[in-house]
DNA sequence: ACCATTATTTGACCTAAGTCAAATTTCTTG
DNA sequence: CAAGAAATTTGACTTAGGTCAAATAATGGT
């Protein structure tokens, strides 16, 4: 699955200049210091952020708790994908966690475009899958792994994150109390 | 969310009798009996099947236990989306809880479809983000809800399924044990 | 209707992980 | 560097839900 990311990329490549330049001309650069909110709860995401620098989470609150559900380095793309995608308000927040620099695209724009660039509805079509697959394996790890499987299976495909990164929000994006992630460390 | 779905019916309606005509042409009329599978683990899912009438199911086998990850009634469409996605063996399942009757489209017929019916494109951009949107909410569920929860909510927004499923199967769909399940429908 | 499966319920006990509270360790920033 | 604030760890206890086993229903086939 990690291929297809590849093979989104590869795709991005090989764009004709001219879709490349209609992309370019819907996207500017922009920065956000360490803290700063891109998305609210209760907002439309009505813009994508590539990162192009620095680290970023999307979370959301159950009763009063941040639940981390994603988190993003360079070349992730940052949306809340619902509200994003039905363009109403947002339950989830995106969040620096670092210094960021994005690029920006506003959805509306890239709407237009696709409409005009095919091969940009491909693309969105293979992000959209990229999601879906995404999110499905989370649930089955969910499903299937104990919280120190979680937690091994993280240390050793994205070790970055865990160098990097609060136990708190680890602990809040592999579903367990702070504590209990604590405990697991303790033991390995 | 439910409203995409309406939103991608009303979309399959005002299509041009070409783009439909095509799609029509790719399909085919199937049957099978309760019991069969559809599909099987290891098997690349190389064919959707969207339900015209009966019930399905998607799961996967863990340590043994069966783990139901998807119910389908008229009109769902039925597909093991990453195996159907990168065209790779499935880790999942789909099979028929009761007699059904399928229209099945070839994966490699929809995809030559798609390269000449742009609606097509389009049309999968949205069943690939409903689907997207539907995990991410089943996630949001696990993580929010508790076993009983989760119970009053299919109960509320989905009693069919109640109705006609062996506990078993819900119960897995819950991510609950048999048990458990039991023991909520007692109390309420 | 009757037997044999298959489905569901109930009981007793167990366990992974959560909660609350306090102790440390590690950063910041003046 | 020191003081305060955050982050992390440790301890004691609770709990939702799981597991194993046995008892009752239901159901389908003959």
């Amino acid at each position: 699955m990690t291929s297809y990311i590849d093979r989104i990329n590869t795709y991005i490549k090989a764009l004709d200049s001219d879709t490349l330049a209609a992309l370019q001309n819907i996207s500017s650069e922009k920065h956000f210091k360490k803290g700063d909110l891109l998305l609210r709860q209760n907002e439309v995401c009505g813009k994508s952020y590539l990162l192009v620098s620095g680290i970023a989470r999307k979370f959301y609150l159950n009763d009063g708790k941040e639940v981390t559900t994603e988190i993003y380095f360079e070349n992730d793309l940052a949306v809340s994908f619902d509200s994003y995608t039905l363009q109403r308000p947002s339950r989830e927040y995106i969040e620096a966690l670092t210094d960021v620099t994005v690029s920006v695209t506003h959805y509306q724009a890239f709407q237009d475009a696709k409409a005009k660039y095919a091969k940009l509805l491909t693309l969105d079509l293979m992000l959209a899958e990229y999601y879906g697959m995404w999110v499905e394996n989370r649930l089955f790890q969910f499903h299937t792994l104990t919280a120190t499987e979680r937690y091994l299976d993280i240390l050793d495909k994205s070790p970055h994150i865990v160098q990097t990164i609060p136990l708190t929000v680890i602990a809040s994006y592999l579903g367990i109390s702070l504590e209990t992630l604590s405990r697991i460390r303790a033991k390995i």
